[in-house]
DNA sequence: AAGCGCTGTCAATAACTAATGACCTACCTG
DNA sequence: CAGGTAGGTCATTAGTTATTGACAGCGCTT
């Protein structure tokens, strides 16, 4: 598999819409045009021709994905996902801090549960969580 | 997240391997400029315009990746990864017909055990295997 | 102070990309 | 058979991208 290609091919949002479109469902080159809105067939025709092995003519005579085309969709979709891995550690950021500083409002710090369950516990986590985030995954917070 | 830009950043093999430089640390110029044997600086220059918002200066004044070039990075191994989704579901099916064979040959397939546990139990695996490849992955054997 | 390496910028140009619109064939339908 | 729709191709052009090579400021060393 060749990368290069591969980015070059996604690297125009049409293209991007039309992969989009084709891993719904295979579909003509009219219901492409239609859907897209695309009002040129020379322009449509164009960036059919650069998706070149991203789709193929399948054997009912309309356009479907190729398996480097999924694979270019899954390139799409690792992209997207990258921000919520951020937002989901500050989610458990802010779920330890709730968690604790209700205990010490309501007193339940008092007891030794506190000290000994749920703070232990809740620090392990957001501790282990925190190195899976920035360790593992590699998220950073600022740009 | 904008996509466009981000793909639109990484079409090109050239900063594709500057980000890949980066990610192993941050670099100054002329590293980079030796690391990947690029003779002219206006060229380095360039690209590194191109990945704008995927690279940042830090505070030693290093090149070094952002998040966004993280991002960018996830995308390229996802890609890269996707061949071997098809080649391990080839290698279970290997085994499956391995261990089958293995047993039909050896006449182990006389015992109970083989029809009680061996086969169903492989065939539960590949055929859980395969609904997780092709259903959920997607994954397309042939082109 | 001269020379070298680092860190770039800038102008020019070749090559490529995106978009348009004209054109074409084939098929169907009234 | 005229007209519409599907399914494209092709030439042209404006705009963008990639590459080269010249140049320049800064800091260090000899």
């Amino acid at each position: 598999m060749n990368h290069d290609d591969l980015f070059d091919a996604i690297s125009h949002p049409l293209r991007i819409e039309i992969l989009k479109e084709l891993s719904k469902k295979p579909r003509r080159f009219a219901e492409i045009k239609r859907k897209l809105k695309i009002e040129s067939s020379g322009l449509l025709d164009f960036h059919l021709k650069k998706l070149d092995d991203l789709i193929t003519i399948n054997k009912d005579g309309l356009y479907a994905l190729t398996e480097k085309g999924f694979a270019a969709l899954q390139a799409v979709e690792a992209a997207n996902k990258y921000g919520w891995q951020k937002r989901s550690f500050y989610l458990n950021l802010v779920a330890f801090i709730l968690i604790n500083a209700y205990c010490l409002l309501t007193g339940y710090s008092h007891s030794v549960y506190y000290w000994m369950i749920v703070l232990p516990l809740t620090t392990a986590w957001i501790v282990f969580y925190s190195l899976w985030t920035f360790v593992k995954r590699r998220i950073r917070l600022k740009s």
